[in-house]
This record gives C-alpha cells, structure tokens and sequence, in this order.
DNA sequence: ATAGGTAACGGAATCGATTGCATAAATTAT
DNA sequence: ATAATTTATGCAATCGATTCCGTTACCTAT
C-alpha cells in the first residue's frame, strides 16, 4: 500500500517561496498579512491538499479543541440526547467531542477522567456515575484552569459550573399534579439519595404531600438501587399487595414507571382509576405504553447545547448569551393518559 | 487563579539525573532500561504526578490513539448501543473516541469526515448517511493507511472493513414468520433502497413470498423516507382503507412497526388476528407497546465492539480473534404478540 | 588477558504549528 | 527630504515525547 505523504506548512512555505511563519499566519487570517498574499497562500494549501496537524498545534497550545464527555451510559435516552446536543454546539465552533462512559462505576469514572485529561481537553462535561461520592479526581483540571460543567447530576461540595433541572419544583408538580386527579395515598419510586437529582425530586414529593395535607408514609417511598424495570416491577407487586395499597406512584425515572404500569394491568389493577402513575424523562416508551405515561420532559438535548457553550466562552469565544454559573432549566409536566382520572376530555387523549 | 505547571519528561529528568530518552523508555517499559531504573523513575512519576502529554506523542507518531466515529444520530437506540459497543472496547485499549453525528446529511458527512481527518485519528467507524451515494471523502483516509471500518449502513462500492448484519436473511425469516401465522397479504414497510439494509430486507421479503407461493404486489410494498412514527401512521391508515387489505406489515424497523400497530388500534382493527406486524431492530418500545411488537434483534453493541477491534488489530494490537475482511453477524427473530395469530401458549406470553 | 558481546544509558534530531522579536520595505507626517 | 510609522514578512525558539545512533562500562569466552 502507497502511503501518500502530508502536506506541511514547510511545503507550502518552499513551493511559494514564503516563510512558514507567514503561512501559518495567512491561514489563520492573522491581520499582519495582506489580503493578497492570504488569497494566494489559501488557494495553493486548497490545490495541494493541505490540512493542518491538530496534534502540532494542539502541543503548541496545549489545547485540543476537544470538549471531553463523561457519562454514565450512552445508550439511555437522556445521555443520547444529551451527548447529541453537546456534539451539535461543539462541532459548529470546530470543536471534537470525546466520550467516555463510567457504566456508573467510580473507578471507571476516575480512570476515564484521566485519559481525558491526558488527551488535553478544553472542558469536560460530566454527569455523575451513580457512586461517585469524593470528587478527588475532578481537582487537576480545576488545578490547570480547565472548566468542568456539570449536568443533570452534579455535586454539592464542589464549586464549578453545573446546568440542571428544577428537581424539586418538577418533583413537587407532579405530586402535585396526582393529588389534584384525586390521588390521597400516593408512592414514591426514589432513586440513589446521595445523587441530587433524586433527592430533590424526593423533597419536592414530601413537600408536596404536605402542603396538600397528606401524611408520608414511610411505607410508600421505596428507595431504588437503580431504577431499572425489574425493580419497578417488583416494587410494584409488593405494594398492590399490600392491605391498603396506594392509588397514585410519582417514579423517579419512566422505566420504572412503565414497569409499574404494566404491573399493574397484570394484576388487573385498573391505570389511572385504581392506580395513577406519573414518571420522569418523557423517554420514548411514555408514549407507547398503554396507558400512555404521563411525565416530566427533560429538556436534554438543550442541556447538552448549553454545557457545551459554557466550555466554549470560558476559553475565550465570544457568546452574546451570558450564563451565570449555575443554570436551572425548567421543566414541563406530561400529562397523558397514566395519570389522568379526571374530566376526559377530547383533546387530551395526546398518544404522542 | 493559580495554574499549576505540567510535569513533563524533561523535569523528571532534570530530578532524577537521568537524560529524557531513558525517562521515555523507562515509562515505556523499554527492554534496554533495568528493571531497577524503571522502578525508580516510575515511583517518581508517580509521586511527581506526571501524566503524558498525547498531544506531543501523537504528533510524534503521526498517530492519535484514537477511533473516530461517524454516524447519523446519537439518539437512536441502536446507534447508542453501537457507539457504547465502540468506546468500551476502545477505552479498554487505552483509545480515545471522537464522536460526530451527520444527521443524515451528506454534507455534515464530509466536513465532519475532514475533522476527524484532522486529528490524525488511528481509524474510522461509520455508518453512512442515508443521503451518501458518492464516496470521495473517505479516499484519504485509503491513502494514508487509515482504516475504515463500515457499520450497518454500508456502501457496496468501496473496498473496506464491513461489520453487517445479515439483513437478506433477517428480512425472509421476518416474512416467513408472518407466513406461517398465517398471512397472505403481506404488506412491507420499506426504507431508501440505496442504503444496503434496506435494499436486501426488501430482497428477503420478496423472496420470501414468492418461494411461499405469495404474489407480490405493488400496492403493499410502501417506500418510506425515514421509517419515522408519522410516516408510519399516515402509510398505516392508508393500507387499512384499501378495498382488499393487508393481514400482515413486515416494516423495516420497528418505530414504523410500532406507529402501525397503533394506528391499528385506534382504528379498531385487531392486532395480530386481523393484522399481524413486525418490525426491526429491537428496540426498548418493542417490547412496551401493546400488544408488544415482534421484531429482529440486532446486535448492536457487538457490531461496535467488532468494529473497534478491527481498528485496534489492524494498527498492530495483538487480538487472537481473526477477523476477515466483512464480517456478517447473525439476527435473531424475537416473536411476541403482534404477530402471534396462531398457537398462543403460555410461555409465549415474554413481554420483556 | 584480550577480542567480542551486551546491558544501560545519553545526545540530538524530529514531528508541525505557533509566536515574540527582529528586520526590511513602503507609506505617511512634518 | 528626512524622520516616524505602518505594513509585511522572516528567524528561531518552543511545546513534550520518541527514537536512531552512538558511547561507556561491564561481562564472557577463549
């Protein structure tokens, strides 16, 4: 196989009878060279098929252009969307994105976060594994200036930028929103309490509850390890089962929610009238269960634009957009079918 | 804010009273060091912190430890599997993984093509576009030795690493089945028959009716754009008005598939008896919806794995599996309600 | 004891782009 | 017309790791 060799700016600098200095400033339009000669450089790297060695200017600047991703997983609709929108803003300013998954283990976390610190990236945007707890390892890129944007689950003990959702207002809404169908004994699928996101959505359920004059019980909060199908459905079943079981489940994901659904049709447990459900993420699947799953909309895409953003202004581009360190992005409430026992009206039977 | 200053080769060498060349080889356990030295400088890396700079190795070997990846959308269920696959395979390899999304146009194909050119990646994953017909943009990366290794969506008119599935197959086995139930008139949503997936799931679908002794019509077989929820319903409602409908959908890939079932239901058409569908991929609301879809399991993470590997083997990783040229995985047929017309047995009954 | 060999390490060039500090030429001001 | 600028460009160091080509010291075989 002929290996062809790369065009350098020393071969555009001999053919053209310029100084490499001068060929690297004509390509970056720097203003010390005129116009002709920038038109005349630019059009022979064209012909010659020149293309610039990242990786040399990268060493020079020990920058890379690169916005570092570490998430839990990739393939979860939330994390899809996200990554999606980081790529989609990084890439408009010319920017790569690297990705990393922890699988929600911290010591994948930990050594996933040094290869990419190793790969010098400009920022790095992080949404928690679900045990990481000491952030030890996020100290070097605070150490060497780089910004970390946390999303969706983020710390409490460590100061850096963060965009995340109204957890507790969402949390509290959609309690809310079943205490106004009629829900009285209403059950709480919680998530990991160290994580933010679960706990606030919890605080939100039990303010809620209260300010509605409802009691907690302690009963009807199940605490989940990681909210997957299987132990939605098993939680379900235990409370159907119980003397006097609960009329209402505010989950903390959908997928747990959806269990509880079908759950619940298994066990001829009537969806919304004996049982309403409301869950969390508008996944997909919300709007193919049946009944359809009423939830909270995740503006994930969006979240991913802007963490990608915050990287970009901090090393120096211009955005008219000003974020402030901390931005909280609202949510919307879902209502579908799930959750509605109510006036039935005409519009509301939205499917999708 | 104060930045701290990076430890290089040079500053261990300057501590340990060792030239940067043995520092280099100590670090990479070169046989020329003693085992004595290694340790020494090892400990004091360590101790230092000092974490490589890939940038300037890259620029020294021409070479990125990195696999970039190209493909349409992030948050597509399969796609996610398909890049969580890659990274975890890569990462395990000490490999960095780029990411870009074309969104299924040609042109963010090619500059996101030169990008990934541009950061000297080792090799390159894709999955084409469903706009891509023309295959210039990969030539350099033929030229320089780069690898390509092609995903799912392929082309049939370059030479390169393919990682398929065998979709000829899939599409015969998913008619067949639809036969067996019973179903005569079998209708089949197809997709842009340029893209190889779709084209040979049509082929097996046609070979399937006609080696059953079915006529095909015309009529029946559907062209979409992008197999999406809409199109689906509208093509559904359509095929439902005719004067002689169809008994069974064949759709080559399930969000298709699941719009149909549900377009069924609202118009009172009973799913499987009177229409039994089913679909491709696998996907999560596959087995949500109701009744839930069958469908042809794709093995999406394996294919990234595969995919990384040929990468990692061909710039000279030592991997005992042998891997040809194209390799073709096998699918798996996974049969639940929407199209079991027939025998419906206990066991049958696999919601999940 | 001496040639030959090997183990352990150092020197210095190299990868390609960037940039501070000249320098030369051209233009403007006085 | 000459000094003062401005414009346009070149020189050479720099970023940090790698590697070819030595060199030295020590060891082994004859």
């Amino acid at each position: 196989m002929k290996i062809k060799k790369e065009v350098t700016i020393y071969d555009l600098a001999k053919e053209l009878n310029y100084s490499p200095s001068t060929i690297s400033r004509a390509l970056n339009d720097h203003k010390s060279i005129s116009k002709k000669t920038i038109k005349v450089i630019k059009e022979a790297a064209m012909e010659m098929g020149y293309r610039p060695n990242n990786l040399a200017a990268g060493l020079r600047n020990n920058k890379s252009n690169t916005i570092g991703v570490l998430i839990s997983r990739i393939n979860r609709p939330f994390m899809a969307s996200l990554i999606s929108g980081i790529e989609e803003t990084a890439r408009k300013a010319g920017y790569n994105v690297l990705i990393s998954q922890s699988n929600d283990k911290y010591e994948n976390e930990i050594s996933n976060c040094n290869a990419l610190y190793d790969s010098r990236i400009t920022g790095l945007v992080v949404s928690l594994s679900m045990e990481t707890i000491d952030m030890g390892h996020f100290q070097k890129f605070v150490d060497k200036g780089i910004p970390i944007v946390f999303v969706d689950r983020v710390p409490d003990n460590f100061n850096s930028y963060k965009v995340v959702i109204d957890n507790y207002t969402a949390g509290y809404s959609a309690t809310k929103h079943l205490i106004e169908q009629g829900c009285t004994r209403i059950a709480h699928f919680a998530g990991a309490q160290h994580r933010n996101i679960y706990e606030e959505r919890k605080k939100g359920y039990l303010d809620a509850l209260q300010e509605h004059g409802l009691s907690v019980e302690q009963d009807l909060i199940i605490h989940f390890k990681t909210l997957s199908f299987e132990e939605g459905d098993k939680a379900t079943k235990k409370l159907l089962k119980m003397a006097n079981p609960p009329d209402g489940i505010f989950s903390a994901n959908d997928t747990a929610a959806v269990s509880a659904i079908m759950c619940a049709k298994r066990m001829g447990v009537d969806v919304p009238q004996k049982l309403a459900v409301i869950g969390f993420n508008d996944d997909p699947i919300a709007s193919i269960v049946q009944p359809s799953l009423s939830t909270v909309s995740h503006p994930a895409s969006k979240m991913g634009s802007i963490s990608a953003r915050r990287i970009l202004e901090h090393s120096g581009q211009n955005y008219d957009t000003n974020l402030s360190e901390i931005t909280v992005l609202g949510t919307e409430i879902i209502i579908r079918d799930s959750s509605l026992k109510k006036v039935r009206m005409l519009e509301s039977k939205q499917s999708r």
